[in-house]
DNA sequence: GGATTTTCCTGACTTTTATCAGTTTTTTGG
DNA sequence: CCAAAAAACTGATAAAAGTCAGGAAAATCC
């Protein structure tokens, strides 16, 4: 077994991913006050985070990688809520709420990522009242964002639904590149699938009918976005 | 026509819907400000409250009623995410958000409802850490549900989740009676499928089953839960 | 880099759920 | 209370998506 966990160290104050996160608009003495008690941490692919049901001990604050968040049915299907990256803060929500986590939390690359304990993520919201906003701005948006989601799902077939999460990986896995660039997907199918709500073999069908209708190539597990109109057609928005 | 609104008159600090909403929290002084602020009305059935795009003015407060609040699919079908009652607070995730609503807001009976504006609303969440803790909390608890909710749409069965959605409209029905009396359902078949995510006839059909099942029983429109144990096995919950 | 495991894929079939068309019942509003 | 409108219901049919089983390809890990 490869080593699971080494220490990085390096400060929040430097850290790139920290401006496009929640913590972007932290002050100096509050920024040094955080990185004084966050510990850094390198997760190699397939590790859990934390578990759905647990109680949430702080926050975790990805600084590199891709982390699935999602939510077990009772029959052991994973339905996946969110694919966090660079930036993104997990663990909050339940932490604020003082509920047990309503969701686990997967790397799915090799990541490196923070740990902030509840007691310094707590004393940085109540000191702040910039990331108080933000935070409950933050939080109030993704309100918005799940009544579509749910709706969505609800109301789309497969097919439609599919091609919208497709565009919406497009920004979760384009951020590095240009804008325009071919972007890669690299989730399994069955990933894919639960993200979708759907069996892998539907997914799979699917996936090569958007192939053969040229909206997306694939090589091997990666998936090319080709024509992002042509799946914005496909998925009947508006 | 009928009158569609007059203007009853009464003050926060006497409003019995306050205690179980989320200014139960405010002191004296502020509770005083909002009260003197706010206006109210009373609304007939069937009343808009605000609608998906537009942009949030204020926030309003249930002191009497019920209110559906759903998202249109682009074929014009509803998706109701929430069915609020007394005390319920609606549009504030909007105005925090700075968004224009993501969803519409209906009255479901004749109801007496609130209206506080912008300015006032804000002020009082930044004048008071007690109620900004309470709002806080509160959203990041709803995600934790709307997490729940976006699993079961994607994972259960049509019956399934009728199950949940009827056991969960017990308690928007029930908070006026004891536990354990008859809650009795006043929702169109219509508004019932679109909480479920299904279609009218299916909806008709699996009520059917559930009153020969003797989970529930009807009369004309309205429906009683007579069975809470039976409904909770057809959920398959856990 | 090669064996092993995992994932991907395919076809046949079943089940679930939606749709359509028409009738009956209930609710609504004057 | 009565007429009109809305909602509830029923049966037949179609479409969408899930399941199962087995084989091919790819990714993983020493």
């Amino acid at each position: 077994m490869r080593h699971t966990k080494i220490q990085p160290q390096f400060s929040c104050e430097a850290c790139k991913s920290r401006e496009h996160s929640l913590f972007g608009a932290l002050c100096g003495a509050q920024l040094h006050e955080i990185s004084e008690s966050k510990s850094c941490t390198l997760y190699r692919k397939g590790q859990i985070l934390f578990h759905e049901g647990t109680r949430p001990l702080g926050v975790f604050c990805i600084n590199q990688g891709k982390v699935k968040v999602y939510k077990l049915g009772y029959d052991g299907k994973e339905q996946i809520v969110n694919i966090a990256g660079e930036g993104g803060l997990l663990g909050y929500k339940a932490l604020i709420a003082e509920e047990p986590y309503s969701v686990s939390a997967e790397t799915l690359d090799d990541c490196t990522i923070c740990f902030l304990p509840r007691q310094s993520f707590l004393e940085a919201l109540s000191s702040s009242t910039d990331l108080n906003q933000r935070v409950l701005k933050q939080v109030c948006h993704e309100l918005g964002v799940m009544n579509e989601n749910l709706t969505h799902q609800a109301q789309r077939t497969v097919r439609e639904r599919l091609a919208i999460t497709l565009l919406k990986l497009r920004d979760t896995y384009g951020m590095d590149y240009f804008d325009d660039g071919p972007i890669e997907i690299n989730l399994t199918r069955e990933d894919l699938a639960n993200m979708v709500g759907t069996a892998t073999e539907t997914l799979i069908r699917l996936l090569h009918e958007f192939k053969d209708d040229a909206l997306i190539s694939t090589q091997g597990r990666k998936i090319q976005i080709v024509d992002s109109k042509g799946l914005a057609k496909a998925a009947n928005l508006y």
